[in-house]
DNA sequence: AACCTGAACAACCGCTGTGAC
DNA sequence: AGTCACAGCGGTTGTTCAGGT
C-alpha cells in the first residue's frame, strides 16, 4: 500500500467527533487492539513499516502496518525499544552522574534529562530513578525529595561516583598505556562539559563551567576531604538541594577558604567524618555495575548520621 | 522442588500542549 | 474562538525473573 493510498484509507478516521479517549476506547472494541507485550511479528512489522515510511502520525501508521496497536503504543514501542540508537545495558556511573546532577536540577523531567543522555530513554531513566535511587532513600528511611537526600546525594553520591569514575579511567590508562579504555569513560569535568544546554536553560544561571571546576575538583578530591571542605559558606547557598548556580568556583578549585567545615547545615548530620568506602565494599575502582553504590556499613553509617 | 519476595523493566493511562481546521 | 486529533510527558501498573527461604 503507497502513501497515496494510505492517505485515503485514512480520511475517514480525521473528525469523527469523539474525544481521544472515546475514541480510543471505541476503536478498542471495534477493532479488538491488542496490548500486553510486543510479539517479535510486531516488532518486525512495526520497523519495517518505519524503515520504509517514516516515524510520526502514529494512529495513522499503526492502522497502516497493520498493527492492533494503538499509535501511542506503536510510538512508546519504537522510542523506547525498537530505535536503532537505543542504548541497552546498565547505566554507566557517567550516566549515573548525570542522572543525579540533572535531577537535581530539573526534577522529574525525565524527558528533558534523557535529552542529554544519548541512547537512553525517559522511560529507562525514570525506572533507573524508581528503582535504585528511591530505593536507596528508603533504605535510608528518608523521603526521596527531602533535603537530607538531595545532600547525601550531592555530598556523599556523586563525589563517590567522581571517584569511581576517575579511578577506573586511570586503571585503564595503567593496564593499557596507549589504548582506549573499552568505555572510554568521560572524565567527570567532561561530563558536565558535554551537557549540550537549550536556550531555555538559561535558568541554570550558567553553572555549567562552574560546576565543572567542581568536579574537576572533587574528582582529584579524596571523598572525606570533600565532605569537610566543599560546603559553600555565606549562608550554604543550597536550594533545593542544588547549588543554585552560585558555587564559588575560584575558592572551589582553591581548595582553602570558601567552605564550612561545619557541612551540612541545620543538623550537620554528614560532618562527622566519612567511612571507608573502599573496605567497606563499595566496589573497587572498575566496578561499573549499579549495584554496590552503598554497602551494608555505608547504610549503618549513613542512618546513624540520620538520626536527628 | 515449591513458594515467596522484591528488583528491574515494559507497557499502559491520564493529562497537557500544540497545531490544524 | 472553539473543537478536534495528535504527540509527548510523567505517573502508575503489570510482568518477568532471580534469589532467598
Amino acid at each position: 500500500m503507497g502513501a497515496g493510498s494510505t492517505d485515503v484509507f485514512l480520511m475517514g478516521f480525521n473528525d469523527n467527533g469523539y474525544s481521544q479517549a472515546v475514541a480510543a476506547a471505541q476503536a478498542e472494541e471495534e477493532t479488538d487492539l491488542r496490548r500486553g507485550p510486543w510479539t517479535v511479528e510486531e516488532d518486525l512489522t512495526l520497523v519495517n513499516y518505519i524503515t520504509n515510511h517514516g516515524e510520526g502520525r502514529w494512529n495513522s501508521l499503526a492502522r497502516s502496518a497493520g498493527l492492533k496497536r494503538t499509535g501511542k503504543s506503536c510510538r512508546l514501542r519504537w522510542l523506547n525499544y525498537l530505535r536503532p540508537d537505543v542504548r541497552r545495558g546498565n547505566i554507566t556511573p557517567e550516566e549515573q552522574l548525570l542522572i543525579l546532577e540533572l535531577h537535581s536540577r530539573w526534577g522529574n523531567r525525565w524527558s528533558k534529562i534523557a535529552q542529554q543522555l544519548p541512547g537512553r530513554t525517559d522511560n529507562e531513566i525514570k525506572n533507573y530513578w524508581r528503582t535504585r535511587v528511591q530505593k536507596h532513600a528508603k533504605q535510608l528511611k528518608c523521603d526521596v525529595n527531602s533535603q537530607k537526600f538531595k545532600d547525601m546525594m550531592r555530598y556523599l553520591w556523586m563525589p563517590r561516583l567522581m571517584e569511581r569514575i576517575s579511578a577506573a579511567s586511570a586503571d585503564a590508562a595503567t593496564a593499557n598505556p596507549g589504548v582506549s579504555a573499552p568505555m572510554e569513560p568521560l572524565q567527570p569535568a567532561a561530563i558536565f562539559d558535554h551537557v549540550k544546554l537549550s536556550p531555555d536553560n538559561s535558568s541554570m544561571d550558567g553553572s555549567w563551567s562552574e560546576l565543572s571546576a567542581v568536579t574537576d575538583h572533587l574528582s582529584s578530591t579524596p571523598v572525606s576531604d570533600v565532605i569537610d571542605h566543599c560546603m559553600p559558606t555565606e549562608g550554604g547557598n543550597i536550594v533545593n538541594g542544588v547549588y543554585g548556580g552560585e558555587f564559588p568556583t575560584g575558592q572551589a578549585v582553591g581548595g582553602a577558604g570558601g567552605y564550612s567545615d561545619s557541612f551540612l547545615s541545620p543538623s550537620g548530620y554528614l560532618n562527622q567524618g566519612f567511612p571507608d568506602f573502599e573496605q567497606s565494599g563499595w566496589g573497587g575502582a572498575g566496578d561499573f555495575s549499579s549495584e554496590d553504590l552503598w554497602s551494608d556499613d555505608d547504610f549503618c553509617f549513613l542512618q546513624e548520621q540520620l538520626q536527628y
